[in-house]
Order: structure tokens, then sequence, then C-alpha cells
DNA sequence: CGCCGCATTAATCATCTGATTAAACTGGCT
DNA sequence: AGCCAGTTTAATCAGATGATTAATGCGGCG
């Protein structure tokens, strides 16, 4: 009754063709789980997706809840540790910005439908926010965000006092700057139905975004 | 086996308590459909939610797909007409501005959740932004978006002509403000979580950025 | 070769879930 | 009272779905 581990026990095997069907399982469950949301995803689906039987989804991988897991673990890191990273970093405020929006758009670009995968899951399941975002940057939230929030505040300071900048709180600067970058691809099938644009155009009008937003947001942020 | 009417056969019987009960499935469905997007939601959760048997259910409404259909046009409709209304208005560009920031962020702080349930289903959906639009306007979008546009185009070139405004394309100027006022309560799961606030801090945090959000998108027009 | 052990599959199970059915209830009307 | 029409419920069904099991494949190693 009881399980044996909490994780699924690694099998031995460490060939190639081992590691190969176990990504392969992943990318494949990555693709539905994306598509479908991890509620709506079909165990079948994704062993039809991957070309293999359905039991070995559970062979690799426990369950279903474990392979939701595995793939929103790693579409989360792609998404959040990178930024907080740079907002954190001692680069300038003008330097962060351009490369917060240089960063996002051209991972997005990519992965286009990461956002509102993500987005979805953690509006279904808001209590996982904090402890995934400790998985993710390896220490607690107090751990990092203090100093992060604390470095944007004293560098908006300084600008404020120099007056160079029109003051604005750290939380609303990161706010607004993610806000920008990100949801456009989160109401991405709005947008499409909206402005017209099939797939290709939307990653047109991404592009010229790439240009005018750093402009944009640094005029805002001008006494 | 062919069902007679697409639609469902509404009962014929207009009393309080058919209407009561009716609308007492909807709200009930509505809660449970935000909290576990469509593909989670169970018939008996909502059921027992509404305090009612499950065949119940499928007499007002058809069938699964037919509630969750209402859910989200309410839920939708409340989002995008009001807003595509103020932006193809005769009001001013700082008008619009100020009017769309107001009624926006005014509207989301009293459903705080309809942004990621409703962006989660159409990211599921793609295909259907189109035909919802359509719907939820009356006309198909051919026949306003254009003109919504056209008629900021022309406000913004009027401003910049006059030199009393950086250039930007209208598309550009919507999908900047959209961003901003709604992608806060799209990542709210994830923003309580990095600046620990709970649902009372989250809602200070929206009051505050009330104030902040339209002096900072009219700086960012400035020339 | 022939055994051993991981990898993979086909078949099946137990449960969940949306939907249906038939019966019971309710209130109005004659 | 007794019927009628709409409403509500309890019980049940059929299919879907996640998970398990037993058997087969297959490559290395002695």
């Amino acid at each position: 009754m009881t399980k044996k581990t909490v994780r699924r026990p690694r099998p031995a095997g460490d060939r190639e063709r081992d590691i190969a069907t176990e990504t392969r399982i992943l990318e494949a469950a990555r693709r539905v789980f994306i598509r479908r949301g991890t509620a709506g995803a079909r165990m079948r689906e994704i062993a039809d997706e991957a070309g293999v039987n359905q039991a070995l989804l559970h062979y690799y991988f426990r369950s279903k809840g474990y392979l939701a897991e595995a793939v929103f673990q790693q579409a989360a890191r792609r998404l959040f540790p990178p930024v907080i990273t740079l907002l954190g970093s001692e680069a300038s405020l003008e330097e962060k910005v351009e490369r917060v929006v240089e960063h996002e758009l051209r991972v997005l670009l990519e992965n286009p439908f990461l956002p509102g995968y993500v987005l979805a899951e953690l509006n279904q399941n808001p209590d996982r926010a904090g402890q995934l975002v400790t998985a993710l940057m390896g220490t607690p939230i107090e751990g990092f965000a203090p100093q992060v929030f604390e470095r944007l505040s004293a560098q908006i300071g300084e600008r404020v006092r120099a007056g160079t900048m029109s003051p604005i709180s750290a939380d609303q600067f990161v706010m607004n700057l993610i806000s920008l970058c990100v949801f456009p691809f989160a109401a991405r099938p709005m947008f499409c139905a909206l402005l017209r644009l099939d797939a290709h155009g939307f990653a047109e009008m991404i592009a010229r975004r790439k240009e005018t937003l750093v402009p944009f947001f640094l005029a805002a942020l001008r006494p």
C-alpha cells in the first residue's frame, strides 16, 4: 500500500537509449501539457506523441503528477531565474531594462506558449508559487528577494535624488517591466485575433516591439 | 441519437425558484471553473457547491460544455467589450488612458481571478478567440477593430505632428496599456509570492498602482 | 550459447466522470 | 381532491482515464 519511495525508483541502466526515451517522453509531455494544460492532458496522448507505450510513462515517471511536476519546473526554470538574476545584478538601471527586455522577448519568441501554460498552472495552484520560486532559485524567497528589491530601490533612489528619474517603487518598476514583456505572450490568442495576426505576423510584431519597448520604458522613467 | 436541438430546451417555467436555481448553478459553476479551470472542474463539485443534484446541471445546461461556455462568455464579457468601447470612443488619448486604467483596475480588483481564468481558456482554445470577440461585440472583428485602431492612429498622429508625443503604433499603444493593467492579475500568485503579499496586501498594492500607472504611461508617451 | 536484468509492450483493472433514466416532489388550477 | 407541468432527486450507465501486471524484447556478460 505505502509506496516504497516517494521518488520514483530511477532505473539503473544508463545507456543512450534509456535517457533518449526519457527525454523523448519529457518533450512529448511538454508539448501536450502546454497544449492542453495539466488537467486537460491525457497520459495516452503523451504516450502516442512520444511513440511509446503508455506504461512506459509510469515506468520513468511514477505518475501523471510527477510527470506534470517535471514539465512545469522545467518550464518555470526558463522563465523566472534569469530575470530575477538580471534584476539583482550589478548593472545600471538602464542596462537592466535593456537586458531584461532583450532576454525575455528572445526566450519567449522561442517558446511563445510558455507564459500561458505557466500562468495557468500557477493560477490553479496559487499556493505552489512560493515553493516553486524556492525550488527554482535554490534558496527560499526571503534569501534573495529582499536584496534584489533593496538594490533596485537604492538605484532608483540615486537617480531620483540626481533628478534624472521620477520616483517609482521597486515593486511597480518590476511589475511594469515584466508586464510589458510577458503579457503579449500570455494573451497571444486574444491579440492575434484582435490585430488579425497569424503566428508569423505575431513574431514580426514582437520583433518590432523589441525596438520600441526599451525607449518606451525609459521614457516613462524620466522626471 | 441526434440531439433534437443544438441549444438546450429552455424550460418553460418562469417562476422565481426556477431562475433562482439557474443562477445559483451558474454562480457555483463560475466559482468552480475559475478555481479549477474548465478541464479540471468536475460536475459533481459544481453541483455540491450549488447545493443541488448533479442531474440538475444537465437539466438547465444540457452538458458540461454548454455550462462552461456560459461561464466563459459571461467572464469574457466583463473583460473585453468595455475596454474596446473605451478605446474606440471620442475621448482624447489622455482621457482614454485614464479611463481604461481606472475601469480595468476597478473591475479586476472586484474579480482578481478573471484574467487568469480567461487567459488560460483562450490559450487552450486559441482558435476560439476570434469567434469569442465576435460573439461579445455582436459584430465580427472586421466590423469594429479597424475603426478603433484607425482612430487611435489618427489621434496619435495628431499629437506626434504637434510635437507633444513621441511616435508609437496604435497596436503597441494598446498592447502596452492592457499589459500594464491586466498582467499583475494574471500573474497574481507569482507577484504575491515574490513580494510576499496576501490577498489584502495585493489589493493595497493595486490601489497604489491606480495612482502611479496613468502618470507612468503618459510620461512614456512624451517626446 | 544461455542466463540476467533493464526496457518495452499488450492487456487489464479500478475508479472517476459526464450523462441518462425513472421516479418523486411541488405548486397551481379546475 | 386530483390532475398537470415543471422541477428535483436517487440510482445507474457507458465510456474515459490513470495505473498496474504479466509477458516479451533485447543487449551485455560469463
